[in-house]
RNA sequence: GGCGCUAUCGUCUAGAGGCCUAGGACGGGUGGUUCUCAGCCAUCAAACCGGGGUUCGAAUCCCCGUAGCGCUGCCA
């Protein structure tokens, strides 16, 4: 029985990084039948708060992955902790040290000052046990260190193969602070212990620190899990993906209107690839499919193309209703949402969704394209104002053009064309500078689905009023309702 | 500096010794459709870090170099 666990610390909004890893977890705990375990690492207690706890949970329910055991709380898990440590000192696996952090700090300074490798001295191993006590006694605050065995580590990574390294490259490190608050090596382990977790998958940043948590299983008499790392995904710059490339979080992304499939798309295939196949893939596919060996080693660079890419492609191959799902949130704050949306106006909203989602890339994108449909508050784009309107005749025209549109009995898109069209001949002018002028007139903008289908959706009315308010938006240029 | 990891088109990747004249996708270029844009169709350019081995044969295995990244905290 397969266990993982994400375990992400609340220093901070859930980052892509992050998220990726946690993906992986997921990802593998459904293929294989197993349990997924979210624990919350907030062992530094001035760094952590629960608004990013909560914050974190929030995206990982937006991504769409759910948890079956935790979230545990290391902060409320301390005293577990101080014990193990303490249980470690007992089997002489482990010992205090007296030397305060600033003292540490200045030999290490010094040592390197003469170019040498600074390594703890373990200048407290071999105190006495009176040196000890009368230490204790005076107040003086006591780290536990662990005592790195001698000889050479190993361990089969998952992604990378086979890692090892010798012990004589570690240092005795701290497994509990003079404040009694566990460091992370001793945390981590001891909770995934406690939670007979079998495989570790995280972030290559970790490799490093594996040879001791491997040491600290073993000092436990516990099972070592097996370990896999995934390699980080980078910048532009190729340096390892942060806050420094702009906004990474999660949540980021929704608010600038990806779906969360295409974003559970993108940052699975980044390292993963299920195969030669080139194709979105929903949930269920990437479960079935996953598996560790398909990890490349190479760290990928977070590059959004692909993922604005696979946006646009599932706007336009959703099923309508569930688009409309994901946008009308996006309606509702832009004021723009009534009732009868769903109700006796929901063919005609569909129909205008259908018209204007190959435009659009984002559900940002597609919220703008359409509100201009749903209501007069829209503004008008002052580069396509001067481009299509300021022409003189336009007024003739248009005027012409409105007694045609009148005069229609059906406002469809083949009437209105053929009327246009006929007008424009009639005029001597290009049919194509009545359409510019009325995308302008009626949706503000020089973009948009055919002009003619627009029109019909919009419906007379609204394309009547619309039209009389040529001399307004030339002189204000620009008008911004609402 | 030490230790570790990594190295295929601009980007994500396929490739587990001959199937590679290195495949796909995104992005880019060109042409077509057209009222704009998107889309769609067609089409083009674009990569095995370098050097040594091993082998009849290497993108694939080994070594060296180079470069990048990570770790080197009483952060996680």
């Amino acid at each position: 029985m397969a266990r993982v666990r994400f375990a992400p610390s609340p220093t901070g909004h859930l980052h892509v990084g992050a998220l990726r890893t946690a993906l992986f977890n997921w990802l593998f705990a459904r293929h294989h039948f197993g349990t997924f375990v979210l624990r919350i690492e907030d062992t530094d207690v001035a760094r952590s708060s629960e608004e990013m706890s909560r914050s974190i949970l929030e995206a990982l329910r937006w991504v769409g992955l759910d948890w079956d055991e935790g979230p545990i709380y290391q902060s409320q898990r301390f005293e577990v902790y101080r014990q193990a440590a303490r249980s470690l000192v007992d089997k002489g696996l482990a010992y205090y040290c007296f030397c305060s952090p600033e003292e540490i700090e200045r030999r290490r300074q010094e040592s390197q000052t003469r170019g040498e490798h600074w390594k703890y001295d373990r200048r407290c191993l071999n105190l006495s046990e009176e040196e000890r006590r009368s230490r204790r006694e005076q107040g003086q605050p006591a780290a536990i260190r662990f005592l790195v065995p001698e000889g050479v580590t190993e361990f089969e990574d998952l992604v990378h193969g086979p890692i090892s390294v010798e012990n004589k490259n570690l240092e005795d490190f701290v497994l509990l602070r003079g404040d009694g608050f566990p460091t992370y090596h001793l945390s981590v382990v001891v909770d995934d212990i406690d939670t007979r977790i079998t495989h570790v998958i995280r972030g290559d940043d970790h490799i490093s620190n594996t040879p001791k948590q491997i040491l600290l299983y073993r000092a436990f008499g516990q099972p070592v899990p097996q370990f896999g790392h995934l390699p980080l995904i980078l910048g532009p710059d190729r340096k390892k993906l942060s806050k420094r490339h702009g906004d990474t979080s999660v949540l980021n992304f929704r608010d600038k209107g990806y779906l969360p499939l295409a974003f559970f798309n993108f940052m699975a295939q980044l390292s993963w690839s299920p195969g030669p196949e080139e194709k979105i893939y929903t949930i269920e596919e990437m479960v079935r499919e996953f598996s560790l060996d398909r990890i490349s080693k190479g760290s990928p660079v977070f590059d959004l193309n692909k993922l604005e890419w696979l946006n646009s492609r599932l706007i336009n191959e959703m099923p309508t209703a569930e688009l409309l799902s994901h946008l009308r949130p996006w309606l509702e704050r832009a004021g723009v949402w009534t009732e009868e949306l769903m109700t006796s106006r929901k063919e005609w909203l569909e129909k205008v969704i259908n018209l204007t989602r190959s435009r659009s890339r984002t559900l940002a994108d597609l919220r703008a394209m359409v509100v201009p449909f749903l209501s007069d508050s829209f503004t008008y784009d002052r580069e396509a104002v001067h481009k299509h309107l300021l022409n003189s005749e336009l007024d003739r025209w248009l005027a012409l053009l409105a007694d045609d549109f009148r005069r229609l009995e059906n406002f469809s898109a083949q009437e209105i064309e053929r009327v246009l069209r006929e007008r424009a001949e009639r005029e001597g002018i290009k049919a194509a500078t009545l359409i510019h002028a009325l995308r302008v007139l009626v949706l503000g903008r020089a973009v948009s689905p055919g002009l003619f289908e627009v029109l019909e959706l919009v419906g007379r009315e609204k394309t009547l009023a619309r039209m009389e308010k040529l001399e307004e938006i030339r002189k204000i240029e620009e008008i911004k309702e609402g």
